[in-house]
RNA sequence: GCCCCAUUAGCUCAGUUUGGUAGAGCAACUGACUCUUAAUCAGUGGGUCGAAGGUUCGAGUCCUUCAUGGGGCACCA
């Protein structure tokens, strides 16, 4: 692993290192000739035949036949064949491939030709080694399984497994998608604190952390939705902000500690608008990024072309659990769990059972797209009531993958309630429930002022990703997810 | 934090049932080979069997503890 105590392999190259060094010649050269990248040559193949040129790559195997030698390197673009002849390289230079292994960068001149049996290769006149690798790449068949291995070497997943490489890139046209979509209706990226001297926005213990020269505690944020509506006073009317949140809790093929989200934020739109863009979103996303509108998952065909299903929250609860909420005593409820071994905190709220239920009996089955909607005022401390019962709010979530992918809400945006929505949350922290909302005052000032009535909505990126890619988990498909540290 | 499973050569994996000299393919090394392409052919080396204890005449294999990863539960939108 290390070179501290080099394998039988690593020494061999440490060894080619020395008798490099010996014959004058620089593993790490600055620069090496690279006039045009392995795609350019690939795909005007023809133009370039019988034009001498340089380009570079790492060796991905070698066949040597003795007087002549076949490699295919990889600049990352694209991999094409290099075919070294010793009446082409001299006896000399020749030999000092000798020197080379799998894993090394060269830079070739040569002339693209095509083989006997029409393989596009470079006929090299010269070369220089551009990077000298000093272990062995995983095997070329069968890649990198372990998946401990892959999340840890991220670099050798990518180098070696191409379904690796090209998931990561999906993410990125994912994400580009969903920029290249609020951009074009108007919405302006912006970029709030991830340090904050307060945490909102979510239910979620937060990762402290602290400034020296300020001598105080900060918070890496859980959510950017109560800087986000500062903007919306502040005179912006359509916001979004792509980055990482940060929720310091357990870790399993879900939840990263911390992930990439999305939140929009619009003046003058409601929940039922945020509904219309997001669906309008994923499906636009799925498009550019995927090329399709449906993803098979664990067998079944999930629709993101059909319009999405909205179903009411307690609809959903009876259907599966013939529990009328909220009509059923909490008693009965509590009943209920136990007997489905759903287990709940003693003192939990009547809602929070609810939730419990939803989350173990409702959410796996939800592949389909669906928009949950009516949700608990008790639940929801930043969305504003629903005009016909004030017990419910005007929210959905999107459950797409028995996953929940976006949460939305009409945005509160009267001070007093507002306020007294933080103190319930206050009352609820000292009955000992560890995430709440803090009672932001600054936040509060912002509302005093005048906040537009605007919709607001949060999307979980990675989650997103993971289902488009069929991922089978949220660390496939975060680059460095975060890992134990591993002493050795 | 609790329960279950996995960890063997650089990589991918056998071997664990029923304790008895550590295996294969790729990769590496030596040799042959000037259109090969998972090159081929002949040969060679490479292991703290995740770590530490224990049982045993003898442990990769059985037991205990620990580490890391995975799955589940709990926590957590």
């Amino acid at each position: 692993m290390s070179l501290l105590k080099p394998t039988e392999q690593e020494r061999v190259r440490i060894e080619k290192l020395k008798q490099l060094k010996l014959k004058g010649i620089n593993p790490y050269p600055a620069r090496v000739p690279y006039e045009i990248s392995i795609k350019e040559i690939l795909s005007e193949f023809r133009q370039f035949t019988e034009t001498e040129l340089s380009t570079a790559g790492r060796i991905l195997s070698i066949r040597s036949h003795g007087k002549s030698t076949f490699m295919d390197i990889d600049d990352g673009t694209g991999k094409i064949q290099i075919y070294l002849r010793v009446d082409d390289l001299g006896e000399d230079r020749y030999g000092l491939i000798e020197l080379l292994d799998i894993g090394d960068f060269i830079s070739v001149r040569g002339i693209p030709f095509l083989t006997r049996t029409g393989e596009r290769t470079i006929r090299v006149h010269s070369y220089i080694l551009a990077g000298k690798s000093l272990h062995p790449l995983p095997e070329k068949w069968h890649g990198i399984k372990d998946i401990e291995t892959k999340a840890r070497q991220r670099y050798l997943d990518t180098l070696a497994n191409p379904e690796s490489k090209l998931l990561f890139q999906t993410r990125s046209k994912i994400i580009q998608a969903i920029r290249k979509f609020l951009d074009s209706r108007g919405f302006l990226e912006v970029e709030t604190p991830i340090l904050q001297p307060l945490y909102g926005g979510a239910f979620a213990r937060p990762f402290i952390t602290y400034h020296n020269t300020l001598e105080m505690n900060l918070y890496l944020r859980i959510a950017t939705e109560l800087y986000l509506k500062r903007l919306l006073v502040g005179g912006f009317p359509k916001v979004y902000e792509i980055g990482k949140n940060f929720r310091n809790e357990g870790i399993d093929h879900n939840h990263n500690p911390e992930f990439t989200a999305l939140e929009v934020y619009q003046a003058f739109s409601d929940f039922e608008g945020m509904m219309r863009l997001t669906e309008e979103l994923i499906r636009f996303v799925a498009k550019e990024s995927i090329g399709k509108e449906s993803i098979s998952y664990n067998e079944e065909n999930i629709d993101l072309e059909q319009p999405f299903r909205r179903r009411k929250l307690t609809e959903l609860i009876k259907e599966k659990t013939g529990i009328n909420v909220p009509e059923t005593k909490k008693e009965e409820i509590a009943a209920y769990c136990q007997k489905e071994r759903i287990e709940f905190n003693e003192n939990a709220s009547y809602w929070k059972l609810v939730d419990e239920i939803f989350k173990h009996k409702v959410e796996p089955e939800l592949i389909q797209p669906t928009f949950v909607v009516e949700y608990p005022v008790e639940t929801s401390p930043l969305a504003k009531r629903t005009e016909e019962n004030p017990n419910f709010v005007e929210r959905f979530e999107l459950f797409i993958a028995g996953r929940e992918l976006a949460n939305a809400f009409s945005e509160l945006n009267n001070p007093i309630e507002q306020a007294e929505r933080f103190l319930e949350q206050q009352k609820a922290r000292e009955s000992g429930d560890v995430a709440t909302e803090s009672f932001d005052e600054d936040f509060l000032l912002a509302l005093e002022y005048g906040m537009p009535p605007a919709g607001g909505m949060g999307l979980g990126i990675d989650r997103l990703i993971t289902v488009l890619t069929g991922a089978n988990s949220i660390r496939e498909v975060i680059l460095f997810p975060l890992l134990r540290r591993k002493q050795r």
